[in-house]
Formats: structure tokens, C-alpha cells, sequence
DNA sequence: TGTACATCAGTGAACGCGCGTTCACTGATGTAC
DNA sequence: TGTACATCAGTGAACGCGCGTTCACTGATGTAC
């Protein structure tokens, strides 16, 4: 063990210092492609020299840190996920102190972050269905997993409390998909489109509105609902 | 006007022999697309020399037709959404004609006509999000439009009838949503997975159960959902 | 109707370009003693 | 601690390839008379 590592914080203690600028290294990479992937292009449209060029490193260093560009593609889905994690675990946190928290409030909280990280939004938009089998796979997972976490959360609040765990999976993904859905909308906006901004989450609020309400007279075993055509 | 003409049907009365193939010879442009996009690929990583080569075709050939590969991905957009309007116009007469079209019974409907167009919902959802800018504008623009149909269908119905048209249009554009994402979930199955087909299905259907539960309780006055957290 | 000319969908050669990938390399950093 | 060797992130030249696009062309089809 050499004398920097001791000095380091435990999760770096270990670190040389080749292996922080390998680091650096593999995050520009990483950032390039995102900054590549504005303006509508997919990352099936853009080229690894272009990735390396962008990241100011020559083309064949971009090997010493993925197999390919699907590669970039997965570590991409994880890095921004895991950010996307770690925030959503801070807001879960703070919710908790705050018990009450409205739809308004958390959709308006939502549209806030979506738009402070519109690269990483704007990635996962585009790749979770236009993109690569094994991209695709590794997002619809990512959503999968903050289903789950939806539904565990909610399933100490009144109305959910007694249903069927299927029942409440289908809620938190009629609930996730609405809000994915909002967050497409927002990311077609040209920048500054505050009003079309606000038309927006007060459309996905009032759907939100209506899942609840629905929920709250929700019956399992309920046959067909009491509605005619449609 | 020559012999031909005068044998033909009204649409047809002006197409020439020389006209006649060459619309043969842009379909079969089309469905190259759609064929190569099969397995996971999108247009950006389809070649305009690899459509031509499915195609049968020259790659100069090509441009006769189109101006490039945005070109024919409007055209597949045009192509493919004039096909399901006709046909969704065609379910639409036959459940007149049966008032009480249940819900399970409408996306049962659905799921067999996804899985027999599967190649042109690929391409619309692949697109989607993950197309160029023109692309997905004209995607969009074609489910607005579908919103908007299906807000107009609904509104004869009792729980719609006295509601405001942005109340409508809520809930037409959650149902439509809905929908089409269990159109993109039936999509990545590995065909021929009927069980996992049957949940997804079952799935939808309770989701819509509970939209129009939820809607046959909205008011659209109506502020903050007696709900607590989240 | 028959003929002579016009149109134009599809051809095939050619181009320059950026691509992904290989390879041997360099020199700073790390490690063992 | 100082030295001598090992590692390896990033370099730069080189490759063959498929790409989009241009151009002049051909010959079947269409049109005017």
C-alpha cells in the first residue's frame, strides 16, 4: 500500500492515481456521448471516433474502456441510473419527514429534475425503445426496479394497503408510465416553452388525480366496470 | 387519356403502366425498411444502399423516390398510420354496429392486431422516441390524432358526456398511452410467449378498469385527491 | 392506327470520406526489492 | 529511501470497407401527331 492511499477516503483507498485519470478518462467518454446524443440524434447515429473526439482522446483509447459502443451504451444506463437512484432515495428521504406529500407537489418536483438533467432523461427517452436490444433490456430493467420501489413505498398508505401485491404493481406501473410519459412530453419542447411546460404537468397531475381516485374505489375482484361502449 | 385508364377504377384512372411500377418499386422500398428494422435495429442504423440492396434495387434507384432516409421514414410514418386508421376506423364501425364494446373484449382486439402488424408497431415505437426530429414529430402529430378520435368517440358516452374537453382529452390521452405501452411491452417478447403475453394484457385491462373508474368519480373542479403521502 | 420523339425509372461506374479495428509504440505511473 | 523493472492509458499510422452521392447512360413506356 503506498503512502497516497491511506490518506484517501475508504471508497478510494485503492485508487491509484492512474486509475482516477483512467476515471476521468472513461467519464468524458461517457459525457461525450451524451452531449453527442442533443439535438435528436440516437446513440445509433453517432460513431465511436466521434464519442473519442468529443471526449478529446484518440480513437483507439476509447478500447481501454469498452468493448464497443453497445458497451458505452450499457455503462451509460447504469451511470445515469445510479444518479437518478441516488437522488430519487434523497427526495424519498425527505418526503418522509414531511408526511403528506400532494401529487401537485412531487409532479412539479419531478418536472424540475427532469429538466436539470435533461441529458440523462433525454438518453434514457431515446434509447429505451429506439435503442439496442441489450440497452433497451437494460433500461425496461431500471424501470422495472422503480416499479417495485413505488409500489413497496405506497403500500403503507390507506387505499393500498390491503390490495393483492399484483394489484399494486399494476398501479405504481400505470403511475411510473404516466410520469415517463410527461417527461417525454417535456423533452420535445423546444427550451423555454414555459407555458406549454405547465399545460403539460397539469394534464399528467389531473391523470394522476384520476389513477388515485380509481384506486381509492378499486376492487380486485371486481368483474367488468359499470361502463357501456369503449 | 389512353385505353388503360378509361378500364380502370376512379382512383386509378391516371396511373400509368410506367406509374404503376414505380409506386411498386417504392413499397418495396418501404417494406425493406421495415423488414431490415426487424431485430432490434432502428432507422439511424439502417444504410439507404442496404434498403436498395432488400429492395432489389440500385442505390441510385433510391432517389427517385425519396431524398434520403428522413424522406422514407416520413413516408413510413404516412404509409403505416394511413393503414391503422383505415383499420381502426373499420373497429370503430363494427362496435357500433355491437353498442357495449367491453373493455377486455377491445384490447384482446388490440393485442391481435399488434401482434399481426407487429413490424409496423416496431417501427412506430422505435421511432417514437428514438427517431430524427421529423420522424417523431410525424409520430406524434398521428397520436395526437388518435387522441383526439378517441376524446370524440367517448364523449356520446354517459360518464363523458357533461365533460369540459380538456377533461376529455385527459383521459383519452392516458387511455391511448396505456395502451400503447402495452403495445411496446408485447413488442419485446420473444414471440410466441403467451403467458407472459396473457399477463401484460390482463394488466392492461385492469389499468384501464381503474382509469374509468376513476373517471366516472372526476370532477374536474375537484382540487387535492383525499390522499396522503405520495 | 402507326410513327417519331420525349420522358424517366432504373443502371453501373466512380468519387472521396469517415468508419471500426489492428498494431507496435511511448512514457508516465506503480511495484518489488 | 532509492533503484530497476513492470504495467498500461493513451498515441499515431495504417488497413480495408461500406457509405452517400454524382454522373452519363439505356431502354421501356408514354404522348403527340
Amino acid at each position: 500500500m503506498n503512502s497516497r492511499s491511506e490518506a484517501l477516503p475508504p471508497n478510494e483507498r485503492t485508487l491509484t492515481l492512474r486509475d482516477e485519470r483512467k476515471l476521468r478518462t472513461r467519464q468524458a467518454l461517457l459525457d461525450a456521448a451524451l452531449t453527442l446524443m442533443g439535438q435528436g440524434r440516437s446513440l445509433a447515429g453517432i460513431s465511436l471516433r466521434e464519442v473519442a473526439r468529443e471526449a478529446g482522446v484518440v480513437p483507439t483509447a476509447f478500447y481501454r474502456h469498452f468493448r464497443d459502443m453497445d458497451g458505452l451504451g450499457l455503462a451509460l444506463v447504469d451511470d445515469v441510473c445510479l444518479t437518478l437512484r441516488k437522488l430519487m432515495r434523497e427526495a424519498r428521504v425527505a418526503a418522509q419527514g414531511a408526511r403528506d406529500v400532494a401529487i401537485q407537489t412531487s409532479v412539479q418536483g419531478f418536472v424540475g429534475y427532469v429538466l436539470a438533467n435533461d441529458r440523462a432523461f433525454e438518453f434514457l427517452t431515446r434509447e429505451r425503445f429506439g435503442g439496442r436490444p441489450a440497452v433497451r433490456q437494460a433500461i425496461a430493467r431500471e424501470i422495472r426496479y422503480f416499479v417495485a420501489e413505488l409500489a413497496n413505498d405506497v403500500r403503507v398508505v390507506p387505499p393500498f394497503a390491503a390490495m393483492p401485491s399484483d394489484d399494486l404493481e399494476m398501479i405504481a406501473d400505470l403511475v411510473v408510465h404516466t410520469v415517463l410519459n410527461l417527461s417525454a412530453d417535456l423533452l420535445e419542447l423546444p427550451s423555454g416553452q414555459r407555458v406549454r411546460e405547465h399545460e403539460l404537468t397539469a394534464r399528467t397531475i389531473k391523470q394522476l388525480r384520476l389513477i388515485f381516485l380509481g384506486a381509492a374505489q378499486w376492487r380486485s375482484d371486481r368483474g367488468a366496470v359499470p361502463l357501456g361502449p369503449i
